[in-house]
DNA sequence: CACGTATATGCCACTTGCGGTATATAAAAG
DNA sequence: CTTTTATATACCGCAAGTGGCATATACGTG
């Protein structure tokens, strides 16, 4: 479980940082809106704390959770070597876009790539 | 093995991933510059590919294995709901930088918020 | 203090994924 | 056709994560 990417690998883990983003939340609230029970909340919550997913603060018996975003910004970081690979998509649609709003205008230059290189297109499995 | 997040859990994986941003790679090429045994690229560029993550074409003896995005724009995706927890801490810093610029105008009204709502800061656990 | 509530933890059984090794398949080379 | 190269697959053993259940801990209430 050293990874960030372990850590969010869990259905019932992800369930629970979705509902933080709503608010902070107790361990029974979590149990029930989540619908399930209470040992497994506690638990993943303990990881998720662990790994500095959430914090918690103490009131009087409860205990209140809420989101820390640092751990989803390193994953948000790993996926930015992807983005230029669906921006790819994105790019052809804007040169089309660009093609109609200007009809070919005589011999317009060339704008040199500002962008990072996108991948070739490449033949279907 | 149901979910991408849990595909991107496992290490070599992800390295396999990284690897082919670079460019389409033969399963030797993989092999080789993560040193690897060759029966565990095989086997992660199966599941890779079932997932979606990676197409491949046939090159004579080769298999050339390429990045697929789709897959990786889902976590994306799912990442989304939590983006405005980190534009927290850079609206902080706005605001500093703000203060800083304009050093006390008289009583400037309070800007009403015109991004998505924020989450309260938080006690220390 | 006894009791109820809220949460954490310990234990156990089960599943699943991974690494390693050997082997199968398939295409090229000789 | 035999050999070599490239890749896939089958089998095995192991480790780790998860769910379920029981129980411990801690706080509030009467």
């Amino acid at each position: 479980m050293e990874s960030v990417f372990e850590i969010i690998a869990e259905p019932n883990r992800r369930a629970i940082l979705s509902l933080l983003t709503i608010s902070e939340q107790s361990v029974g609230e979590i149990e029930r809106q989540l619908r399930m029970p209470q040992p497994s909340v506690s638990k993943h919550l303990r990881v998720l704390r662990e790994a500095g997913f959430v914090d918690s603060t103490v009131d009087a018996q409860r205990r209140l959770y809420r989101l820390n975003p640092k751990p989803l910004q390193e994953i948000d970081t790993w996926l930015a070597q992807f983005r230029r690979f669906w921006s790819a998509h994105v790019d052809a649609l804007e040169r089309y876009l660009d093609r109609m709003e200007h009809p070919q205008p005589a011999q317009s230059k060339k704008k040199p790539g500002t962008k990072p290189p996108r991948p070739k297109p490449r033949k279907t499995t």
